[in-house]
DNA sequence: GTCTATATACCGATAGAC
DNA sequence: GTCTATCGGTATATAGAC
């Protein structure tokens, strides 16, 4: 049945109207923060009554779901979209690199932020599907440092931290400031100068 | 009429009645959480009914505004119970352990750091009176710094950055583990060998 | 696919008796 | 100071008409 272009309408409105949904569970989320996501504002916003939501998604935690799944794929593409312009680049300028743009994502977005990265929608778990691209994002992340002897897990989880303490310490003490922005270049030098690369 | 021997015990048994909310909303954070810290649950552990917690508390956040309050006490505290022996201390030596023994009292302790550090209830802002502990702690921690001849807001901001990445990257992503743990002197050392102390 | 109506289960907070 | 009773609101989710 591939192909009917009936159901291929069919199947591209109900996509779009997934779209839709979660496009304004995200408007919801920027203005008010994901607890304000609620069925009832989801479907005000949509022209829809709340019960409604639930021909499209299953439960509230499935748009959740959606969001998290996309906000990570967003990520690799954004993290793609800034590609340095030559590939012949040192571990600390790819490092620079990477801070900043995955920084400047993170912070552009602070309910994205959290919803990606901490747990503060309580009861919801990403399911597989949509934890894939978090996966990827990291494993990617992992394949790019290998050419430069950087596969110790001790030196990629100390640099998660120090990239993810700079994001959390930036949108709880100056959202929308850079009294921490202004110090990546600064982490990174002293990051890798720390390094013991293995010959 | 201080001293008052008939108004003490009433404050006093006043005062262990606030005490055992408190406690009964500590235990179930940490068991369930702090959005899980209800007036009927909280009244339940205490065997009383919800409404009579407002002879006690004004409010919900009233009661997290207390817990608030005691976990950056209780923080003070931590930190002068574990002094180090000597006050002779290099600016290495003091960060480890000033970073060690932080580290450990808000690992201990998932709930309480939620309250103390992220924004996990909305709508609650601590009082005035509540916030007084955290800042004696920060303060009281620069002044330490001071002698080292650390002092500049952006070395400042650096570490605790760094300091509350580990934390963060301990809790989230091996909660009862060590993995970022066993990371803490190297941190501290990747740190101050960065610094550009003024002469 | 969307609706109305409702089920079910919570929540924080208040009034007023005792 | 604690209680019962309740207010007024929130939420997710389901049943069944259209």
């Amino acid at each position: 049945m591939l192909g009917n272009p009936t159901r291929d309408r069919l199947a591209e409105r109900r996509e779009a109207s997934r779209r839709e949904i979660v496009n304004a569970a995200w408007s919801i989320a920027r203005e008010d923060g994901l607890a304000a996501v609620t069925l009832r504002e989801v479907a005000a916003r949509v022209g829809m009554r709340a019960p409604s939501l639930y021909t499209h998604f299953e439960s509230r935690n499935a748009i959740f779901d959606a969001m998290f799944g996309q906000a990570w794929r967003d990520c690799v593409e954004h993290m793609n979209a800034n590609l340095p312009s030559t590939d012949d680049l040192s571990l600390r300028e790819f490092l620079k690199w990477n801070t900043r743009t995955f920084f400047e994502f993170c912070v552009s977005d602070i309910a994205r932020f959290q919803l990606m990265n901490q747990r503060t929608i309580q009861g919801f778990e990403p399911s597989p599907e949509s934890y894939a691209p978090s996966v990827q994002a990291l494993e990617r992340f992992r394949e790019e440092l290998e050419p430069y002897g950087l596969s110790r897990q001790e030196d990629i989880d100390l640099y998660t931290a120090l990239l993810g303490g700079l994001i959390d310490a930036q949108l709880a003490n100056d959202p929308g400031g850079n009294r921490w922005e202004k110090l990546l270049d600064r982490a990174v030098d002293m990051y890798v100068d720390g390094l013991d690369l293995p010959s």
